[in-house]
DNA sequence: TTTAGCACTCTTCCCCCCTGAGTGCTAAAC
DNA sequence: GTTTAGCACTCAGGGGGGAAGAGTGCTAAA
């Protein structure tokens, strides 16, 4: 059975009183709030079939209706309007992120933190995906004779340092020498394909490199630390605290298992990622209650999109709420952020 | 009216009995779980006269007592015994820090989560304060043209790089003298020191820089901004969620207050500043209570210690938890982390 | 100074009942 | 066939009233 025209504007109108209110919508709040030009009988006809269709359910008998997975599924899907951002609030997120960023980190910082004020729920940033990224460039710095800086820079603005120990009677220049070889053998090459291997086949197929092998091993192995350290997606969270103002948390429990997984980046990062790779072509991704197989989050939402550098598919912004959030709001704001960075990225 | 030996030890046991199970103590459960060789109503008189000397207070006359903030304070300053670890624990904690770290931050992150995991409270863990740090390097990468990574060593180990734009005709070699002349010119000055003018003689007291004025104006200002943001505290926080699960934090409205003001990195390293400089000689900072001038911390008590770089006052390390806590345990806790942290950070 | 005894005070829990919002069903109206 | 009015029914939530129990403070005796 499909749903007839009035049983789309019900389920519409459920989700949109139920996401003001977050309290149980009955067949009489239903009549006042909105014109429907039937009686509050024939609504109760209707939201039976919703319920039985799998639309809506109710806490108990004598309460109104709240949607369902299912319902808030078909509400985002095929019954909210997404509509465009009003012009102030673009113009605060313009604001926010409108100081230079010369590193992604300090943009992804920004956006996850605009996004969480202005959707006033949880928001995420992650560092591009290493599958997308290659090695632009590698220094080393000796701070200290035994101690160097390698500097990793990556495709997409990505830039990581790490301290690294080495023998303590190796000097600036040679160490210069071994890092500036590596970098000409494996610039341009993506990070999945750099292996212990070809940093050093990089290394020894360059002439000006003299040390003996175990020294440079030894070098090398640091260096190729240091870049596969970088690939590490860095996930910037912010907001978790304004969960616990509303009422769908009060209950602390549920926060507690929420914080619990939300303290667990590596967990969100894979998550995300795999759902990229299932939507892959849409627009965005949302992800509603007990879809989400994360722990804790079966009364949140989970809307991602991807943003890209320099025209390609990157790294993942997102924004975790109850379910009960104003989808069609958060989507605008989180496209709107999506091109902010898009548009930072795109001129290097 | 001083204390007498065995108000001393009834303060102290109603302490231990409320610490263990947040509830209000009675002269009835306090016989039963202590060895006190007199009845219930002479407890019930110490009670009543530690009640009226502020040591104590009551939620409501049939109830038993919980400690006053100044019940508490007495309990730390000169009842309870500062036991010794257990092996075990111990060695738990030396397992998590037994990686090499060769980053300050790295190492203090590990501490943080090392002691949120032993405590079960949420700990804290702060890079060295900039008075104690002078500048040891500074090195500017060229990434592309246009693009200028500023590396900046503080003694301490401190590491900070930030990418900052330069004209895009400049050369490696132009900018790597501009950043040898200022590293000459100012290693070794204490961070406060250091201004625009400072950097500006550093560099054009050096022979080898040739460059208009204004292009090396433009360079310096950015080397400049670039050392002055190394001296941002950083601070890792870990186990907020954990608080959630007391009973003093099931009303969601406190867990909110507390979560609110630790989501300001500044204003908790602001006030563990303040702290420090108070109580300079001791080993350890306790405060409790309304004894925290920060908003929502009125059920916390908050202790801090200072762990040293070579011998010198450095930075703070602390664990933020109820009022009821385990404090001699947790003290012993973090002043072993402390003394891990010293130990590694002597060797450099 | 300590103790036993006792009256008193509150909170907490449970039970009960009432209220009101909301439902589902039926039979009539359109 | 669809819509509506009417009505009986259900159930969560709130308020009141005890009863239980933990704990207190006070008094008078040891």
């Amino acid at each position: 059975m499909a749903l007839d025209n009035r049983k789309k504007e019900v389920l519409q109108a459920i989700v949109d009183d139920y996401v003001a209110t977050c309290e149980p919508v009955g067949s009489k709040a239903l009549i006042d709030r909105h014109d429907f030009m039937v009686s509050s009988a024939t609504l109760r006809n209707d939201m039976a079939e919703l319920e039985q269709m799998g639309y809506l359910e109710k806490p108990h008998t004598s309460a109104g209706r709240i949607p369902s997975d299912k319902g808030y599924r078909e509400y985002v899907d095929s019954l909210m309007k997404v509509d465009h951002l009003s012009d102030e609030e673009g113009q605060e997120i313009k604001e926010k992120l409108s100081v230079s960023f010369d590193e992604i980190a300090g943009l992804l910082k920004a956006a996850s933190s605009a996004l969480a004020d202005q959707t006033g729920y949880i928001s995420l940033a992650m560092t591009p995906k290493l599958t997308s990224s290659y090695l632009t460039q590698l220094k080393m710095l000796m701070i200290e004779p035994g101690k160097v800086l390698v500097v990793v820079v990556l495709s997409a603005g990505v830039v990581k340092n790490r301290m690294v120990r080495i023998p303590d009677f190796l000097t600036q220049d040679q160490i210069a020498q071994i890092s500036n070889a590596v970098e000409q053998g494996l610039s341009g090459m993506p990070l999945s394909e750099i292996s212990l291997i070809t940093v050093a086949t990089a290394a020894k197929g360059n002439r000006k490199v003299e040390l003996p092998d175990p020294l440079l091993n030894q070098v090398l192995y640091e260096a190729y630390t240091a870049i596969k350290q970088a690939d590490n997606l860095d996930v910037y969270m912010q907001g978790k605290h304004k969960m616990l103002a509303l009422p769908e948390f009060s209950d602390t429990r549920r926060a507690q298992g929420l914080f619990d997984t939300l303290s667990h980046d590596g967990l969100v990062a894979g998550y995300v990622d795999e759902v990229t790779k299932q939507d892959e072509k849409k627009e965005y991704m949302i992800r509603i209650g007990q879809e989400i197989t994360l722990d804790g989050l079966d009364d949140c939402s989970f809307i991602t999109t991807t943003y890209n550098v320099g025209g390609k598919v990157a790294g993942n912004i997102g924004v975790i709420g109850p379910k009960r959030m104003e989808y069609s709001k958060v989507i605008s704001q989180i496209n709107f952020v999506r091109m902010m960075i898009d548009e930072k990225l795109k001129q290097p």
